[in-house]
DNA sequence: TTGGAATATTCGATCCTTCGCATATAGTAT
DNA sequence: ATACTATATGCGAAGGATCGAATATTCCAA
């Protein structure tokens, strides 16, 4: 194969290597949203988000669709949730070690993951 | 979903996030490869590769066996392997799109992957 | 046409990654 | 013990990613 086609491999997973574009991909799994739902449900800085967007943008990761004065983000192509789903259920099989590997244990209970 | 859980996630993306590592682990889908071997079919700097591999060890993607002289790799969760297999769906699928994203075109004939 | 709301972009500081080079460790054989 | 092979680690330079603050753009409403 190719390195370039190694190459835009991992430029897909490097936009994926971020917990807050993470957190959006999950959030447009049900359904668009426009930017300031995620800066609200996120609750950070609005430059913040439109820079993570701008990411998954670039990577075409997200479409977008002008409504007015808002931009509404919905997931592009479906395979994405499917790889997010797969991690979640490589998480769960992980689990033990997954919070060893957790720089911070806060004593919270074990959570379930969505 | 706490953020410790999504910096999980986005660790493992991370760890996936680079042309060679993913070299590696396609490499390690039919089996295990000792660390020369590994070396050699990607003809990359010895400690480069070493590198590499701690990587992917220190977020346990791959585990590792000692035969003597040698460290055999492999990939420890087939998950891993599927999430790869997805994501060359993926590309087949955005071929086009994909190939206008990439830098540089050589001119080459339609690659197909792997 | 001025104002305000929603979103995007630019800038600079800080941190993280990657690389090659050099060196260290561990196993094997003589 | 010595030497050799395989692999890992430490270091420093160069480039890339992330953030908040400030600014720009776009659209709508009065």
């Amino acid at each position: 194969m190719p390195d370039s086609l190694r190459r835009f491999k991992a430029d897909i997973f490097q936009a994926l290597a971020h917990p807050t574009r993470i957190a959006i991909i999950e959030l447009l799994e049900d359904g668009e949203l426009s930017a300031g739902d995620l800066m609200e449900k996120l609750g950070m800085e609005q430059a913040n988000i439109s820079q993570h967007l701008a990411v998954l943008r670039s990577k075409q990761l997200v479409v977008n669709r002008k409504a007015g004065n808002q931009v509404f983000y919905s997931v592009r192509d479906p395979i994405i949730n499917k790889v997010l789903a797969l991690m979640r259920r490589y998480f769960q099989k992980h689990l033990k070690e997954a919070l060893g590997l957790l720089d911070e244990m806060d004593g919270s209970t074990i959570p379930t993951d969505r």
